[in-house]
DNA sequence: CCAAAAGTGTTAAAACTACACCCATGA
DNA sequence: TCATGGGTGTAGTTTTAACACTTTTGG
């Protein structure tokens, strides 16, 4: 179906900072991935599989984000593009490009002003809402590996929000609500203490979900 | 551009019900109004148009919804389908069929059986979407007149969120927050004291939006 | 033994909840 | 004068926010 295609703004963690997917190619430098939908293809699943295409992974956690439709290229036709937004833990995308396949990078929130100005606009939205969903959802967790520090779930919390949290009140109520299993393993880094890993208890979460913002710091 | 349809769930306050409106068609019986979208029409404006033509009203807020892009009809095309929902206070809308005009109806949650069940479901997200954006924006507002009771404000909080609010706390909170001046009118009902009536300070909310969730009740 | 990061309790202030009576009006 | 809905304050409880030192490890 001419004039449908689908966008992501992929995001993660990376030194502290969120960061966004962007691919390079000589011909249309900086942009978000997007592509086309098959003409019998759900527009979810044609988001996935550009995702998959263009960066080689799979992504976990995909939500729909906001659809565009007075965006007109200079070509006559009308464009109708469906976006999307979503989340991987830290390096499971690697940056670099490859073969025949566009540059791709990382790009922080400073980084940005390599993209078109209306790309700019979509990627600020994926921030605001994956802000505001961090407190009602678990959408954090899908940002981090299958086991992690209380540290660097703090650090999530913070670079998202953009503001820094107590340590002891921080630990107190996430751990208050029970949705952290402690592995009972820890993770040395080069200096200091170890720190005690653990995983997230989705069940846990979601039965608390009702009562709404238990994860608002 | 074929393919393309926007659809918008109008929501009001009637009878102390979220009410939802709908149109009834010998041919297509009852559904949400919707309409296909122009060449080169922005989404919104199309959404704005649709809903001017069917209904005969200006619709004063108007927010995107969700996308659906697996809808196959009968028909061998798939449709895209942008959904918006639209809030308008009570009686603006009024319903009952005119001429050529299909017939309207205002249909309350315990009603939304008569429409086709993909329509349910768009409704239902409209909802939540609506619950959700209650606590931290002033959609309420926009279900009420101009000026109104206290009465009526709680009313709406306790309608949308299903649940019941103390009086005393409710108006404490809401008037420390400076977000409703005195028109200095008052408004009397059939019997009993007439209600001081209120306006709403849109500069002074928007003052306070930073700091979320402050109309949280 | 020292630098670095992990881990741990208490207290004061603020916010929330529950609760019952008087007031102004029209019929 | 009475029925109806509008309007008002307080006290106990819970939640939040601020704050500094000890522990464990690797170099």
């Amino acid at each position: 179906l001419a004039g449908i295609a689908v966008g992501t703004v992929l995001m993660t963690l990376h030194e502290g900072r969120l960061q966004t997917l962007a691919l390079h190619r000589p011909s249309q430098g900086w942009h978000l991935p997007f592509g086309t939908v098959g003409v019998r293809e759900p527009l979810r699943q044609a988001a996935e599989r550009v995702v998959a295409e263009q960066l080689g992974a799979q992504v976990d956690y995909l939500e729909q984000l906001y659809t565009f439709g007075n965006i007109v290229p200079a070509q006559g036709e009308r464009q109708i593009q469906v976006c999307y937004y979503g989340l991987v833990p830290k390096g499971i995308v690697e940056a670099g490009g490859t073969a025949n396949k566009p540059e791709l990078a990382w790009l922080s929130e400073t980084e940005l002003g390599r993209l078109p100005v209306l790309e700019q606009k979509i990627v600020e939205r994926a921030h605001s809402r994956l802000r505001g969903k961090l407190a009602y959802t678990a959408v954090g967790f899908e940002l981090l590996p299958e086991s992690f520090t209380l540290a660097e779930l703090q650090q999530l919390y913070e670079t998202i929000l953009g503001k820094r949290l107590d340590k002891r009140n921080f630990r107190r109520r996430i751990l208050e609500l029970g949705i952290l299993a402690p592995t009972g393993e820890e993770r040395a880094r080069a200096r200091g203490r170890p720190a005690a890993l653990y995983s997230f208890k989705a069940e846990v979460f979601h039965s608390l979900e009702s009562r709404g913002d238990i994860l608002a710091f």
